[in-house]
DNA sequence: GATAAAACATGAATTATTTCAGCCTTTGAA
DNA sequence: TTCAAAGGCTGAAATAATTCATGTTTTATC
C-alpha cells in the first residue's frame, strides 16, 4: 500500500463525484473530498480486514477485488468478486463498524477511502443522495444473493458454470485477458476442493465448452454453460 | 388472506410506529399510516410473490415467514426464516419493484403493507429515519449472509446444526413449541435431500443432542450442536 | 541458471450425499 | 369409518465429492 500524497486520478472523472453532484452543491461534496484519501493497492494486498473496525466507505475506482471470508479454521471463502468503478458499501461497511469480511485486491486497484462520519453528515442533509446510495449498494447485494443461492443449492458443475458466467459477464467483460483466477481461488468461490475445480474445468475443456490456455480460461460456448447452470 | 376493514392491532403498539416517531412529527407518520393496510395471512399463504412487482414494504407485526426462492425446475429453496416484529425490506422490496423471492407465512401472521411511495417521500424529508431503516434492513441482511456462508461451505451435519441453532435462537426463542418445520422445509433450508435431513436428525436423536417428539424437535445439548457447526 | 515454492494435474480410495424402493404413521376429507 | 395423501422413516445402491498420493509445470527469487 502506497500512501501517496499526489492524486492517483482526477476527482472530476470519478463516478462517485458524478453521483454526488446530482444531489448536493459543490461545497458539500468538498467536505467528503477533503476527508477522503486515494490509495493504490497491489495484487494480494488487503484493503479492509475482516474483524477490524472501519469508519470508511470504499470506493473502488479501478481494479478487481474479492470479498474474502475466513473461517477460524483458516479456510477462505470468496463471497463475491467485483470490478470498479463501484461503491463497496452496504453490508460490510456502510452501517457497521466491524467488517464481516476482508476486501482483497486481485490486481492493481485505485481506491478512495471515504470518511464515514463526513459521508453520514452530508447524507443526512441530502436524503435523496442517501436513497441513491442505498439503491447502489442494494443492487450489488442482490447480485451476490444469486451467487449465494447457486453455491448453496447446486452441484459443482453448476456452481462452476455459474462462476464462469458471472465473472465473464460482470467482472472481466471488458478485458477478458485479465481473467486469471487460480484454481484455488475458483475453489474458494465455488465452495469445493481445488481438485474438483481442476477436474471439472478439464471436463469442460474436453467437451469444448471452454479452452484452457495455461492459467487463462477462454469460454467458447455460453449456451452450454447456461444449460449446465440450469441443470444445477 | 382476509382483507378486513377493522384493525388487527393498534398502531400505537407497533414497533415501526415507535421507530418512526423518533424521527418525524405525527402528521408525517399519519401519511404513512393512511396509505398502509393491515392484513392477516394464514399458514401457507403467500404474502409477496417472486417475480411480481410490488410497491410496498412489508412490516411483519406478528408471526413467522419464510423467504422462498423457486427455480424454474419447480424446486423451492428457503433462504431464511424470520419472526416478527420485523421490517422486511431491503433487498427484496425496499428499492426494487420486482421481488426476487416470495414471502410465505409459516403460521398465522399479522402484516402491515406500507406504501412505498409514501414511505419514500417521508424518508426524503427525514434522512435520519432513512438511515435508521437502512441500518435495520442491513442487520437482517447480515444475519442471512452467515446462513448462506454456512449453507455453501459446510456439510449436511453442520448445516442442519446451524439451522437448528438459528431457528432456536432467532426465530422460535420465545415460543419453542411453535417450532414445527416439516422435514421437507428443513431440507429446502439446508439445501439437501429430505432423506438426508431425516437421517441426520435421527442420528442427532440417537446421540441425545435433540429429542424428536413427532414433528416437534427439542434441543437438549446446544454445546454439541455448536461443536458440530464448527467442525463443519 | 538453479532452486524453491506455488500452482496445476491425475487417478485411486474413502467418505458424503442422493436416489430409489418399500413401508409405517398421521391427517383431513368424503 | 374409510380412504387417500402427505409426511416420516429406513436401508441399499448409485452417484458425487473429498482426500490422499504422486508427479509435472509454472513462477518467483537468489
Amino acid at each position: 500500500m502506497e500512501n501517496s500524497n499526489r492524486s492517483l486520478y482526477d476527482c472530476q472523472k470519478c463516478m462517485f463525484k458524478a453521483l454526488s453532484s446530482r444531489y448536493m452543491p459543490p461545497e458539500d461534496f468538498e467536505l467528503i473530498r477533503r476527508t477522503s484519501v486515494q490509495l493504490q493497492f497491489e495484487k494480494g494486498e488487503t484493503i479492509l480486514k475482516q474483524g477490524a473496525t472501519s469508519h470508511q466507505l470504499v470506493y473502488l475506482h479501478k481494479g478487481v477485488v474479492k470479498f474474502n471470508y475466513r473461517y477460524e479454521t483458516g479456510k477462505n471463502y470468496i463471497m463475491t468478486i467485483v470490478s470498479g468503478p463501484k461503491l463497496l458499501g452496504g453490508t460490510n461497511l456502510f452501517f457497521k463498524e466491524t467488517n464481516i469480511f476482508s476486501l482483497v485486491a486481485m490486481e492493481s486497484c485505485d481506491v478512495c477511502l471515504i470518511d464515514g462520519k463526513a459521508l453520514r453528515s452530508v447524507a443526512q442533509k441530502h436524503a435523496s443522495f442517501l436513497l441513491a446510495m442505498c439503491e447502489r449498494t442494494t443492487e450489488m447485494f442482490q447480485s451476490s444473493i444469486f451467487n449465494f443461492i447457486s453455491m448453496a443449492h447446486k452441484q459443482v458443475n453448476g456452481r462452476i458454470a455459474d462462476i464462469l458466467i458471472y465473472l465473464w459477464e460482470e467482472v472481466y467483460k471488458n478485458n477478458p485477458d485479465d481473467f486469471v483466477l487460480t484454481r484455488k481461488e475458483i475453489a474458494e468461490f465455488a465452495a469445493c476442493s481445488h481438485e474438483n475445480v481442476i477436474n471439472t474445468l478439464s471436463k469442460f475443456n474436453k467437451e469444448g465448452i471452454i479452452t484452457l490456455e495455461g492459467k487463462r480460461i477462454r469460454i467458447n460456448d455460453f449456451k452450454k454453460l447456461h444449460d449446465i447452470s440450469k441443470r444445477g
